[in-house]
DNA sequence: TTGAAAGCGCTACCAA
DNA sequence: TTGGTAGCGCTTTCAA
């Protein structure tokens, strides 16, 4: 058994309310006897039990974080925002990944709470009524935080997918493009691959471009860009690509480099994201970064102010987001 | 405040006691009473909580799991391992991330003790004295996690990378090269890179090759091989290279790519490892697999065996690796 | 400035 | 099969 407060006391001859005084700061305590009992703590290095504190003082110093899959480099990243900024606020983050199961996720939900957490997290595509019930339920701090869907009962963090979007293909079109195709998932309606779609015929239509070259992908991972692309980019005279996400780029890019079209000579290809592989790859993709970090860590930033009772502003927070030039796009 | 024990026992006109006894089925319970408290736990919605179920169990069913980095893919792959099978085991992770910050990683090592986790999973590239002064003091179950390092006073799980080095060497020279380089970093010869290098000079001394094409990488990243890269692969004829890690192969394709020099046409490469982007990329990397989620996985089987006193076999556990061959690499 | 004691929510022992 | 109760390690009144 580790060492207890009980055992500080005893050894510096002290009650165990004047230990707890001591090790929290919390009321004032003589010098002397400070010092003894700090000695005593230092030399039977005694650490208080996180436990038996969270059980008195409700404060467990714990968020749930519950995420799809860490091997998507974005849930990564914005895991990595949360955990930063939680850490600078002495909380600790308590992970889930679901892989996608609905089951799991409600699962997860009611073992955080039982566990205690403070504050909860949620990093998936969607949301359905049973998650959606529970984490009401529960009233605890929690966000939601989704690059692919609009929910938005839930405080979210997120950027302008739609002007994003608008703007990307204003550069494509500045760089001299006019057939420019759009690959992306458009059968949700309810999902940012839509306004990203509009973003991208909005600016088509200003300048009045064709926004109908549209290559409908059945899923946002790489395998489902490289699947909608066909032949069809050459014959149409398609000179650039706007992917919805880096994935769909990716496999674009992959299409390409597999059917002999050079990339980005004969196609331009840009993507939406700036996940971690988009900077690694050859070509470089040019792309929408999404600010994944700075995502998790305002998410945290606000679960935290709400915990401590401070305004936490916006329900719905837009972060900005750059144009990321890279070599997937070229002048023409 | 949530619901207790306590108003379920009064609810249902038991003591707390039998309440106990029917939420863990530690004692006989008559059926009427057992629906009859299962009722009113199910129309309250009571949930225990773990914390004070915890104080007095000693079992926190929560596994520290340090890491560097998150967005090394490699990571993540271990960690979901690590999750997964916790999970199994109704095991949580609580996660915490160095960034390399060695004051960090003691610092959490005490953290996590104090939230009285279980056991705990270290993945780093290296282990000071401090923290394995740390780590003894807690007599935890405890396993390092590394794929660079050789400490072995810890448990650990990994791969024979000398062999593994060695076999993909031969599989290159099966493949007709001769005039094979290697790329990696030989500073810090508690390495596993060294045991790379010395299965690399193995083969290539066995079938009476030079071994003495060597690029010194400063490190082990993607730049690192970017940087160690030059056009003596050509003047040498090299017509192979042996990348010590992916990273770094990966750096060695952007270098040729970079410099008009084609691959795998004029020169294959392979690397180590098979992170995820390994197959992501144009041309697909060759390389060795080694099973991140099954070296997580394996960690924490141990550990939770360790826990529950079972036979834990090994302290070293070896996996089994594949080579992985895709298109970096071609026959001459 | 200090100590005694109650109590956080639960499990587990003892007695009935 | 049940209830009463001590106690896990700590914080926080309340009195002294």
């Amino acid at each position: 058994m580790a060492v207890t407060i009980k055992d500080v006391a005893k050894l510096s001859g002290v009650s165990i309310s004047t230990v707890s005084r001591v090790i929290n700061d919390s009321k004032p305590v003589s010098p002397e006897v400070k010092r003894k009992v700090l000695e005593v703590i230092e030399e039977i290095g005694y650490k208080p039990n996180e436990i038996a504190r969270t059980l008195v003082t409700k404060k467990s110093y714990l968020i749930g974080v519950i995420v799809t899959d860490l091997a998507d480099s974005y849930v990564a990243d914005m895991v990595r925002g949360i955990e930063e900024v939680g850490k600078m606020y002495n909380y600790d983050i308590l992970l889930c990944s679901t892989y996608g199961d609905k089951e799991a996720e409600l699962k997860y939900i009611q073992l955080l709470n039982r566990k205690q957490v403070e504050g909860m997290i949620l990093i998936s595509d969607t949301i359905n009524d049973e998650i959606d019930e529970k984490i009401s339920e529960y009233s605890i701090p929690f966000v939601y935080l989704s690059r692919y869907s609009k929910f938005d009962k839930y405080p979210t963090v997120s950027i302008d997918y739609h002007f994003a979007a608008y703007e990307i293909t204003k550069y494509l079109i500045k760089l001299g493009h006019k057939n420019i195709g759009f690959v992306g998932y458009l059968e949700d309606e309810n999902s940012t691959q839509i306004e990203k779609y509009e973003g991208y015929s909005k600016a088509m239509e200003e300048m009045e471009l064709d926004p109908s070259f549209i290559f409908e992908t059945q899923g946002i991972s790489i395998g489902h860009g490289y699947e909608a692309l066909d032949q069809s980019i050459i014959k149409n005279e398609l000179t650039a690509l706007f992917c919805s996400n880096d994935e769909i780029a990716i496999g674009a890019l992959n299409y390409c480099y597999d059917n002999q079209i050079n990339t980005p000579e004969d196609i331009s290809v840009v993507g939406f994201g700036d996940i971690s592989i988009a900077s690694l790859i050859r070509p470089k993709l040019t792309t929408v970064k999404e600010p994944f970090y700075d995502i998790g860590a305002v998410a945290i930033r606000r679960v935290i102010k709400e915990l401590r009772k401070e305004d936490v502003g916006e329900k719905h927070i837009k972060l900005p987001y750059q144009i990321q030039q890279r070599n997937s796009c070229i002048k023409i």
